[in-house]
DNA sequence: GTCAGTGCAAAGCTTTTGCAGCGCG
DNA sequence: CGCGCTGCAAAAGCTTTGCACTGAC
């Protein structure tokens, strides 16, 4: 699947400069750090792991990245309970959600289809526009069990 | 629906002493004020809503409280993507989710039975001892989309 | 009388904002 | 070569923790 996640940050990219916005040194590091990831990953996740020519970037500037991101429906974010926001790139063809261990605080991804077609019919039935959707379920991991 | 919400604080407030927890003004104060709610509050609208003969409880035995209904699984937290954690009474009879509108930050609740099975069908094919889900839906009310 | 529960104040975190300077287009 | 992007540092929330005191049992 690398295809996928590489062609996420260069497409987001693209879809920014169309917007008008220029392109930084700090805004790629952290489209090239995002599309790489497997999963969510947190601000702080995002800070110590990005960079650009050995440089880090600044904390303000991730948060500054991905507010941009978000409005232009580029990344997701994903709220799992433990007061960390976290983001992901919208991946239309890899959609998905996320189960989270309350022991360990383990967060892993998974996809239903029925639970999509479900979520869109109750969506319709609102007085709302809805425009995306998030589900966490919680619960002890297989490790945890144990 | 008065019965259920009163029965809601009742029961909650048993279920701790169960616990061989003490009862005292402050908790008494925001279960009170849990079971009186609609929908999902913030801990500073607790902290603001709730007080005992006049008095106002301080907002760090609004957290204490929070906490430990939260182990006992009495209160169910919500996660809007505001960055402020809001909870509920875990009321089974009553489970539901919520709408949030973008626009204007309004939270709406809402429950869909076909959902809430295709939830559960989904849970039992991960490797988690599944024991509770949260769903938010995102777009715009019926007020901001003029 | 003992010890959990409470309130206040201070600390800890995540996230936001102000501002001077660099660098993309 | 102007204006947006960046980094640093300070500020702003929300939430947690320490501590002395109150009050439930």
């Amino acid at each position: 699947v690398v295809p996928a996640t590489v062609s996420w940050s260069q497409s987001a990219q693209q879809a920014l400069r169309s917007a008008g916005l220029r392109s930084g040194g700090a805004r790629r590091a952290v489209l090239d750090f995002l599309g790489s990831q497997e999963c969510c990953v947190s601000a702080q996740e995002i800070h110590s792991g990005a960079g650009h020519g050995g440089r880090a970037i600044g904390i303000a500037s991730v948060y500054r990245v991905l507010d941009e991101l978000l409005e232009h429906g580029l990344v997701q974010r994903v709220d799992v309970g433990d007061g960390v926001a976290r983001y992901e790139p919208a991946l239309h063809e890899h959609h998905h959600h996320h189960v989270v261990c309350d022991a360990c605080g383990r967060v892993d991804p998974f996809s239903d289809d029925a639970l999509e077609r479900a979520i869109d019919r109750a969506a319709g039935r609102l007085g709302y526009a809805v425009r995306g959707h998030e589900v966490v379920l919680r619960g002890r991991c297989g490790d945890c069990r144990r």
